[in-house]
This record gives structure tokens, C-alpha cells and sequence, in this order.
DNA sequence: TCGGAGCCTGTAAACGCTTGCAGTGAGGAT
DNA sequence: ATCCTCACTGCAAGCGTTTACAGGCTCCGA
């Protein structure tokens, strides 16, 4: 039925050691040789078969994504870079989505990609260090990006730098009162991102000698519907904000709904600036803080990859640039 | 180092083959030896080696994606469909992208799947017969989303309804002139899908009496910057256009930024209608054909479930239902 | 001419599981 | 007491590769 490497070890008159051998490159065959497996090999539409390989090998050519969901204009574009990558490397990626508290609970129980994957992408999955440690003791490579741990290398941006410079902005241009959307500073998984770009957000408000009000911040979960909200929240308790920054885009995007339908000009009666450079951002006209989200992916991978195969990974750099796109959601507050 | 199935049979007096058996849940295994292997498993924290387990079965336990590229909401949400039924399927997903016609031309040579997969999603690949053909004498399961075949089953929307529909409706608005920002009509794979969304435009304008003139039409690739681009040509060449439809959401919203650039206000003095029902569409206010993505992901994962484990896939509903959603950016035509 | 040193190549033992087949006992029917 | 049946369990042969090891050959230097 199927054809196999003893097949094609007949057919070019070899054993199927030296199949083996010429079909990977290895050295030790010779010229003439390596040919003749080739060419019965293409006669006979030899494919390997890879449970059989990867059992003998003892690996498994394939790594993982670990996210917390696939949609989310952030999560595709770094999962389309390290795509990217390992496009050629010739390994399977396989995506383990992890949307709510149970699924991530029997993730870390059932450990499901254990004999199953030579490494691990850890998708802005917060960890305790337990389960960092625990996760780093089993032998499968890992590497993170955005939220990082102590156990394992990390791909990430200056997330306080990033929000800061965002805020310094909106200062720059006049503001006294900017409003924060920001991402799950209380979730369960304690994570980090969100506390990083308040940081940021704090810290270039307190050197002006701005000292926030409560009322200015709300939480929300990254998406457009928590933009929404987050206006609705907002502005009830703090009316006189005059800028808005949104830890990403679509958070921006639905503020800006929210605040049309409110009758509030963009920007004239108020300045959003969004996080991430969302594809339709620039087709309405948003200011944001733009990361480089598929060279996230691409770099993970590569450490991933280098790890993998002994390589030096130390010099793959960990710390990635942000910058601030200034477009037409921001402006100097109205006079008066 | 690493615990196999021996180890556990040794640990609970049994052979390994009823290790097997009783792992596995298969019958004729006395529910106390179940319990006995079942407790030695968890024990000793073993996982079956899934390289071992497929080849001695012979079969993947893989199903694998195939679409032209993994930006863009429709194919995200046709691929969170998919991925939400294998979820528990115990199957892994790959995917792979075909982005360039290159790319898409390895594939189709190197057909990198075979041995290692058991199912084919074809999204959105269009394909000649004989390729078709070719794939389907492959004895790998295949069903397609959109772009259909002959020689493979597939789920798919009504195209020439919905946009037949959406057309009808800028008309019963009192729209006469109504034009067309197209997917791909002449690209070298011969999409379907962008003819057949034609055909409904075209027959809703001529079933009252419109023969549109070939300047209402102008092609792209789906995305925003085909959106911007088509406006342009579109309205320098025929600017007496009061409505617009777009064969993609993301093409809608670059026309609307290229329209407000062009000072024109949306719905006041041009109409524009999308397709997909994008995540940003309903905060813009984009009256759009929505068509249940998620769904044709899942109904194609299951359909090709069913065909590998034998049971019935006839009775799943192969087309799948579409509405038209009225927002903002439609209304009647400026007087005069 | 003989001994090595290198190349190549083949042999055969893994790799860790699944599964057809045979075997064992217990229990029931005769 | 004997025979069957049935429910379970074990044996061992795969599944299709990879790879350590052991030759065999050729070529070269002594």
C-alpha cells in the first residue's frame, strides 16, 4: 500500500541504513550512491514516514504556542512571525489556546504536550514561579514573550518606557488630566503587562508633579468592548479628563465609539492614544504605541530554535524597540 | 529517564498490552486491573509517547489547516472554529499557509502533509479539477470552506444570495448607481468566491433594470489598502456613485477612510455596505453581510470527524445561513 | 607484500506502542 | 465429572525509522 524506506532500498539496490542516510544528507555515502537512493526515492514517491522517525530520532520536530486566545490583533501578529520562522526550520507548530482559568488549570495538570514537543512559546501566559520552575524541570525548551518569568529566557519591550513615552505625549501636548484603560491590573493570573503600562502611565504623570485620581483609571480586558465600557466608567466619574490612553488598540478603538456616541469630539474635545498599531489604526487615524509584534514571534523562535540545536542563543537580543506613532486621535487640549 | 509503558505494566503486575487496553478504556479489561494500571500510571506520571502510539496504530491524530494566509478576521475566525471542535477531539491541528503563489506551488508538489496527517481543511484554496482530483486520490480526509470542489465535500455560504441581498437593499433605499470593490475577479487561482458575490450584485442591479457600467467596478485582494486604492480609482473614474458595496469589511473601512479624505460623508453622501461582520464593524457602524464564520470552521472540523471515524457526515447542513446586519453607514441617496 | 587508515556500507538492535492470537480459569450446563 | 463458553490476560510480531557497531575495500606508505 504505502511505500516505505524498504522499498526504496530495493529499488536502488542498498540497504535501508544507507537510505536513511543519503534522504538526510549525512555525510558517509557516496556521491554515486546518494543519487541512486535519490532517484528511486523520487520514482517511487518516497515520503518518510515521521511518527517512525521521530520515534527512533527521539525527538518530535515540533514546537508549540501556548496563548491565552487567538483572536486579538496582537496574538495573530506575533503567532504569524514565529510562523514565519519555522516555516523553513522543518518542525510542526501546534497551538494550545488557553482562554479561561480551567483551561489553563488542566494545561498545567495534564501537561498534554509532554512527549509531544521539543519547545515551548509561552504567549503572554503569567506563571507563578512554581509553576515556571515546574515547567522548566521537564526538559522541554521554553522561551516567553511578554510575560516573562526567572526560569526560562524571555522576548519582550520596555513596557514602562513604551506607556510612558505615550503619556509624555499627551503632557507634551497640554494635557494635565489623562484617563488610563488599562488590562486586567487584578486578574487571577496576576498579570504583569497591564501593571507595567501603569507604571509607565504613573510615572510620567508624578514628574510633571501630577498626582492621578482614582477616578482616572479603569480596568479592562484588552478588547474593544472593554473600550466601551471603559469610557462609560469613566467619564461618569471623571467628566473634565481631556486624554485617554488605552493599553491597546482596539480598547482606543472602542473608546472612540463610546465617545462619539457620547458627542465628545476625537480630539478635539478629548486625545485617545492606543498600544499595539493596530492594522485599521492607521486608517483611523490613531495615535498608538507601536511594538514590533512578528519580531516577537520571529525572535522567539529563533531562541527556541537555537536552544534546540545547541546553538548560541545568548546573542539574540531579549528587548525589543517600541515607538510612538503620532497620528490624527491626539491634539493639544481645548483652551480654557 | 523518561517512563514508558513498560514501566507502569511492571509497577501494576500486568503486561503491557493490557496497560494498553486498559489506558485506553478499551472493553475486556477487568475494572480492578483498570483501576490497578490506571493508579500505577498516575503514579509513575506517565504519558503515552504519541510517536510510538501513532505509528504502531497508524494513524496521525492530526487534521491540518490549509489557507492562503492567517491575517485577516475571516480566516481567524474560521480557524478559532475549527481549533474549538478538535479542542477535545484529541487530534492536534497544523496549518499551514500558502501566502504566494510559490508557496502555493510546494505544497502542491511536495504535498508535505502525506503521513502525517489525516484530514485536509481546505480554506479558501481554490483549485483546478485535476489538482483536486490529485489531492482527493491522496487517501488524506478533505473538506473545504468557501472555494468548493468536485471531488471533496465543503461548507459554504450562499454568496450570490448575500450579496444579492445586500445590493437589493442600498437599491429598495433608493439607490440607482451602485458600486463594486471586488475580491480577486482575474487572479491567477481563480477564486470563486469574488465572481460569485459579483453574479449577486449584478443580478439584483439588473432585476430592476440597472446595467452598470463596467467603471462601477474596480478588483482587490480583501484587505484595507485594497479598500483605500479602489475608491480612488473608483470615484475618479465614475464619481456619480452614491453607494458602495465591498466584498470584505476590511476593504469597507479603507474605502470610508479614503472617502473621508475625499470629504465625503458616510451615509449623507455615499452608502457603504461590507461583508463579514468584522469585530470592528459594529464600533464603526458598518452595515455589513455577516456570515457565520465560526461555524463554517466547526462544521468543517466535524464533517471531516465524521468521515474518519466512519460515521455519518451526510446529515450536517453543508450551506450555511447569512444576514444582513443594518448599521450607520447605509441610508437614501442625497436628494437630487 | 603487508599493515593501516579511511571510506562506505550493511546488520541488527533499538524506539515505545498496538493488536491478532493463543492461553488460562471460572462458572454454568449437561 | 466433563465440556463449553466467556471474560480476561499475555505473548510476540509488527509499525517504519535511526544509529551503534562491525565489516569490507581501496589506497598508500613502508
Amino acid at each position: 500500500m504505502t511505500v516505505s524506506i524498504g522499498d526504496v532500498a530495493d529499488r536502488a539496490g542498498v540497504s535501508v541504513a544507507t537510505v536513511s542516510r543519503a534522504l538526510r544528507g549525512l555525510p558517509n555515502v557516496a556521491e554515486r550512491t546518494r543519487e541512486r537512493v535519490l532517484r528511486a526515492a523520487a520514482e517511487l514517491d518516497y515520503v518518510v514516514n515521521p511518527n517512525a522517525s521521530r520515534l527512533a530520532a527521539g525527538h518530535n520536530h515540533t514546537l508549540a504556542a501556548v496563548v491565552p486566545h487567538t483572536t486579538g490583533w496582537y496574538f495573530q501578529q506575533v503567532l504569524a512571525g514565529a510562523q514565519a520562522v519555522m516555516e523553513g526550520s522543518g518542525y510542526d507548530m501546534l497551538l494550545y489556546t488557553l482562554p479561561t482559568p480551567s483551561a489553563r488549570e488542566r494545561f498545567l495538570t495534564l501537561l498534554p504536550f509532554r512527549k509531544r514537543v521539543d519547545g515551548l512559546l509561552l504567549l503572554d501566559i503569567p506563571l507563578t514561579d512554581p509553576e515556571q520552575r515546574m515547567l522548566a524541570g521537564l526538559g522541554t525548551a521554553i522561551v516567553s514573550v511578554g510575560e516573562g518569568g526567572a526560569h526560562y529566557p524571555g522576548v519582550e519591550i520596555d513596557n514602562v518606557a513604551a506607556a510612558r513615552r505615550a503619556t509624555e505625549y499627551l503632557l507634551d501636548q497640554g494635557h494635565t488630566r489623562v484617563g488610563l484603560i488599562s488590562g486586567l491590573l487584578e486578574d487571577p493570573m496576576r498579570f504583569k503587562v497591564g501593571s507595567l503600562r501603569r507604571r509607565g502611565w504613573l510615572e510620567a504623570l508624578q514628574a510633571r508633579g501630577i498626582e492621578p485620581d482614582p477616578s482616572w483609571e479603569v480596568a479592562g480586558d484588552f478588547r474593544l468592548i472593554d473600550g466601551v465600557e471603559g469610557v462609560g466608567r469613566l467619564l461618569d466619574r471623571a467628566p473634565d479628563l481631556t486624554a485617554l490612553f488605552c493599553m491597546s488598540d482596539e480598547m482606543a478603538i472602542g473608546a472612540m465609539r463610546a465617545l462619539k456616541e457620547r458627542g465628545l469630539r476625537v480630539p478635539e474635545d478629548i486625545s485617545v492614544v492606543g498600544f499595539d498599531d493596530h492594522e485599521v489604526s492607521s486608517y483611523l487615524g490613531l495615535t498608538t504605541v507601536a511594538q514590533p509584534m512578528r519580531l516577537l514571534g520571529r525572535t522567539a523562535i529563533s531562541i527556541l530554535l537555537a536552544n534546540l540545536d545547541g546553538s548560541d542563543a545568548d546573542r539574540i537580543p531579549r528587548q525589543l524597540p517600541t515607538s510612538l506613532v503620532v497620528r490624527e486621535t491626539t491634539g493639544p487640549p481645548r483652551a480654557g
